[in-house]
RNA sequence: CGGGGUGUCGUAUACCGGUAGUACGCUUGCUUUGGGAGCAAGAUGACCGAGUUCGAUUCUCGGCACCCCGACCA
């Protein structure tokens, strides 16, 4: 991609109102565009963010099982009136067609889901089955904040698992942990991201959270100083000790909750009459789980924990380039040597990001910091008469010189 | 939803009860090119409504929007 064609531009100064890291510095980057309140476009730069993260989890549900699906946003009052969700859900938006006709914007999909899985799940041979989507949902939250860590209208990937028995159900919810653990450490949070138990809200006793370490979460956790395992504060004080290990040296930390896993167990088949015939031929209530990631959120708990002074560092596999090409000055022999590097790359499938602008040297190189692409490579008269280019990693300080055709293979690995 | 704060060109800001200024960005021209270049010439702005006043962007009230703290929540 050219930067003299790519849609947005980077900015000097982020908008006075936004306090957030994450916030502050997708929108000088040119990665997002907030429209109110809690509800932000997904520009080139950022969209192409998006969807790597997006892949990442996909292909992590794929090798777990699940079948992907897309479900509507939009739901009939009468689904959720059934599971009772419909009054007791505060962030419930609620939309009224011209015949008076209501409807919910699904903020989960459990009201969907449930009806559909009844529709074709009659025998225990039908199970265990798994499904997900990727999608947007809708939440009215009294206080959308920290930019994209909490909005209105944010992507979420939700898969459910519907199964014979609560010991199945035990099963494959270890799957999930693993899976989700692989999510984390592929998008390079792995290390900063802990199992924490939290509240298990009606259903059962605990739920677990995936939690970022980041003073912009806005959860306190509790993380054992032995194994790598936290507790959630709102259950600090029925849980004092590891619940892995039994240890009582947890240490507090604010972090994100960046992916839950919950046992739903009959809550959403009950009332839907979700049932099975078991192999005595007796119906059974079918038993769920399901397992969220909120795909933005977890964008913006990259940049807060990678990000360094100067802007964004984003992890190869989430990265909109891997690349960020850089020709300086005039000099034409320079600019064909950068536009046949260029090409080549390209060539090889290696997604770079030409700065071929018109602008300084020092603007180009702020705005290279504050992409945060993986790689940069300079192409100047200087480099040249130096024998090449010059390529460094965003996060090295020093650059080295090397040859024209030696690029590719460096940054191939 | 309770409390607090803020609304001025695209962005960041200044000033003011009496013709709204600066920087970046944008347009044109020339120069410049290794850490957000220079000169010159341009274009672009007071959230909405009511009130006070000779006159309101400025003061008052209401609304709306946005941000922060809290409660709630992925």
């Amino acid at each position: 991609m050219r930067q003299t064609k790519l849609f947005t531009k980077t900015r000097r100064e982020a908008p006075a109102d936004e306090v957030a890291k994450n916030a502050k510095l997708l929108i000088r980057g040119g990665f997002i565009d907030k429209l109110q309140s809690g509800v932000y476009t997904y520009l080139p730069l950022g969209l192409r963010v998006l969807k790597k993260i997006e892949n990442i989890i996909r292909e992590e549900m794929d090798k777990a099982g699940g079948q992907e699906l897309l479900m509507p946003s939009f739901q009939p009052k009468e689904n959720w009136q059934t599971t009772g969700r419909w009054d007791s859900m505060d962030d419930l938006y609620k939309v009224k067609d011209s015949s008076g006709r209501e409807n919910a914007l699904g903020p989960t999909h459990e009201e969907v889901i449930v009806p559909l899985a009844k529709q074709f799940i009659s025998s225990y041979r039908d199970l265990p089955l798994y499904l997900y989507q990727i999608q947007n949902k809708f939440r009215m939250e009294l206080r959308a904040k920290s930019g994209i860590l909490r909005g209105r209208e944010f992507m979420m990937k939700d898969l459910y698992s519907f199964h014979q028995s609560e010991k199945d159900l035990g099963r494959y919810y270890e799957i999930m942990k693993t899976a989700y653990e692989n999510i984390f450490d592929k998008v390079g949070i792995g290390g900063k991201t802990y199992l924490t138990f939290a509240s298990g809200g009606s259903f059962s006793k605990y739920s677990h959270e995936f939690q970022t370490v980041t003073g912009a979460g806005e959860d306190t956790i509790y993380i054992c100083q032995k194994c790598k395992v936290a507790v959630n504060k709102e259950i600090i004080s029925e849980q004092k000790t590891c619940p892995s290990c039994g240890n009582a040296d947890l240490k507090e930390e604010k972090a994100i909750e960046v992916g839950n896993i919950f046992e739903l167990k009959t809550r959403f088949s009950e009332p839907f009459n979700l049932t099975f015939k078991d192999k005595d031929g007796k119906n059974q209530p079918v038993i769920m789980g399901c397992y969220g990631i909120g795909l933005g959120r977890l964008m913006g708990t990259i940049v807060e924990v990678m990000a360094d002074e100067k802007g964004i560092v984003w992890t190869e596999s989430v990265a909109p380039f891997k690349v960020h090409l850089l020709s300086l000055g005039k000099d034409e022999e320079t600019k064909k040597k950068a536009d046949e590097l260029y090409a080549e790359l390209e060539k090889n499938g290696i997604e770079t990001l030409y700065d071929d602008r018109d602008a300084s040297a020092g603007e180009k190189f702020a705005d290279a910091d504050l992409i945060g692409i993986p790689w940069r490579i300079v192409v100047s008269e200087k480099s040249i008469a130096a024998g090449g280019v010059e390529i460094k990693r965003r996060t090295e300080k020093e650059s080295k010189i090397v040859s024209l055709d030696g690029v590719v293979s460096i940054v191939s690995n």
